[in-house]
DNA sequence: TATAGTGTGTATATAGATATAAACACTATT
DNA sequence: AATAGTGTTTATATCTATATACACACTATA
């Protein structure tokens, strides 16, 4: 299967970063189902033009976070996690996310009434983005 | 002067980095004037706690990037930036981060009401906090 | 007007993190 | 046993952050 990770070469945070926390985000959001098996180190590699190292080093540390296993020779996959960890993670990953753009516009003196009118306007842009699916 | 810069250093991104950023915003937000001083590297290394030559790469870039002018012996001092630059930089920095947080909502399988929900959260406990100062 | 002192930015060398390639080892299947 | 799939180990290059030593510019004062 193949993931829907999307990298980004200019972001200053590690690509091995960006991976695991990308699966993490589909693991805890219910995109991947325990049991089920992740794409291969080459495969994922070739699909994100990434090296085999850097996917191997994100696999090292879902692993050792508890979200993924790996078995030599057969392939990795996807751990048993608790529904109520899950939730806990995927709630403060969200809630951490929109704090950090409401803390940036504050930060550039943009006014509460400001703030909501630009995220009125991303969201309904959202919206419209959705539908065309 | 004492600039009001938060690193953190869970963050994967690197310092020098978060200095630029935060320094842009100053700039670009009007909290710093063209013409005034900015702390010298050692003042700003020992009030951060690292080291002089992370602040100078992060002074480099900065310098490189047009928005400050550094003088040896003398000190760095913001540059003159047209307005239609700063505020052409200010919207899209803001823009970028807010979007980024309704991305990672979706992502996460978050309808738009509960997005919506938790911005509204999120924005009357800043709006507190501001009423607190 | 020398000059010592303090403040400024600059250059070189080192340790750790990040990303890569190539060779190795295990597992399943033919 | 051969082979095609998997993960693993070793070695190398670049980026990030640091410590240390140096060179330049102003200011007070003898």
């Amino acid at each position: 299967m193949e993931l829907p990770i999307r990298l980004s070469k200019e972001s200053r945070v590690p690509i091995y970063h960006q991976i695991e926390a990308q699966i993490k985000t589909l693991i805890t959001s219910g995109h991947l189902a325990a049991g089920s098996s992740l794409p291969s180190i080459r495969a994922l590699s070739k699909d994100l033009e990434i090296s085999v190292i850097t996917i191997r080093r994100a696999y090292q540390d879902l692993e050792y976070q508890g979200f993924i296993k790996t078995v030599q020779g057969k392939g990795t996959f996807v751990a048993e996690v608790a529904e109520s960890m899950k939730e806990k993670i995927k709630v403060s990953v969200v809630y951490e996310a929109i704090a950090n753009g409401v803390e940036t516009a504050l930060q550039h003196e943009y006014s509460f009434e400001e703030i909501e009118g630009i995220f009125q306007q991303i969201l309904s842009m959202k919206k419209n983005k959705k539908k065309e699916e």
